[in-house]
DNA sequence: ATCCCGAGGG
DNA sequence: CCCTCTGGAT
């Protein structure tokens, strides 16, 4: 590694680490806002997450969870059915498939329970890495990687900390420059931090609480 | 119109 | 790398 980029790497560091401090000030109970505990339910409910709100994610999960409270109970459901129950959170069709193929394969592999390794986890039909770290993170308190979705894909490189488009880069950059024991709360963190001041549309710059450490505050204002 | 706590497939 | 899948909120 050369010398400047080394150099960048520390400069990096250290703006994180205040970034990181101001924002822990800022959103003290960062955790996951899907609001389950359970692997299994947080796996399902992760799934459902994607282009959709966490609002209504939870809207659904009761019902769901109440028709088909196990992996062995989605692995044998009907897909019209359940495409019924999920509508609402978009992609519905996809989601149906995938969170049944990957039901079948936990029943399987695992025999229902889900695996805490994010090899495992990410080689189950319709879960990528993203949804890997969430469980792992959210249910099993493991620190495997860093959730990247599409907050943290823009605020990091709003803040000047990825360059790359693609979320497994960012997040292997990511993972250089944070402390491993912020990289659960570090992901929540800018989630909130995303959809209540740096929206993608119109970022409220002047009322954010690290802009002085945003390189792109001058862009917005 | 445009975006949302993605993943699979070409 | 790109595209597709989907409803709902704004």
């Amino acid at each position: 590694m050369s010398k400047v980029k080394k150099q960048n790497v520390d400069d990096l560091r250290k703006r994180v680490k205040n970034i990181i401090e101001i924002l822990e000030r800022e959103y003290p109970d960062a955790k996951t806002a899907l609001i389950h505990k359970n692997p299994f339910q947080l796996l399902i409910a992760t799934i459902l997450s994607a282009q959709c709100t966490d609002e209504r994610v939870n809207m659904v999960t009761p019902v769901l969870f109440k028709q088909y409270p196990d992996a062995k109970a989605f692995a044998e459901a009907n897909v019209s059915e359940l495409e019924i129950i999920i509508k609402s959170t978009g992609f519905y069709r996809a989601k149906a498939k995938n969170i049944i193929s990957c039901c079948k394969a936990l029943v399987e592999k695992y025999s229902g329970k889900v695996p805490n390794k994010i090899e495992d986890l990410v080689k189950l039909p319709g879960v990528g890495r993203k949804t890997a770290n969430v469980v792992l993170g959210g249910a099993f308190g493991i620190a495997s990687g860093i959730v990247v979705d599409t907050h943290v894909k823009r605020l990091s490189e709003r803040l000047g900390l990825s360059n790359n488009t693609n979320p497994d880069k960012i997040e292997e950059e990511l993972m250089k420059i944070i402390p491993k024991n912020k990289w659960i709360s570090f992901s929540d963190m800018l989630i909130w931090h995303g959809r209540k001041v740096c929206q993608a549309r119109k970022p409220k710059c002047l009322e954010c609480s690290i802009n002085s450490y945003c390189p792109s505050f001058k862009n917005f204002t």
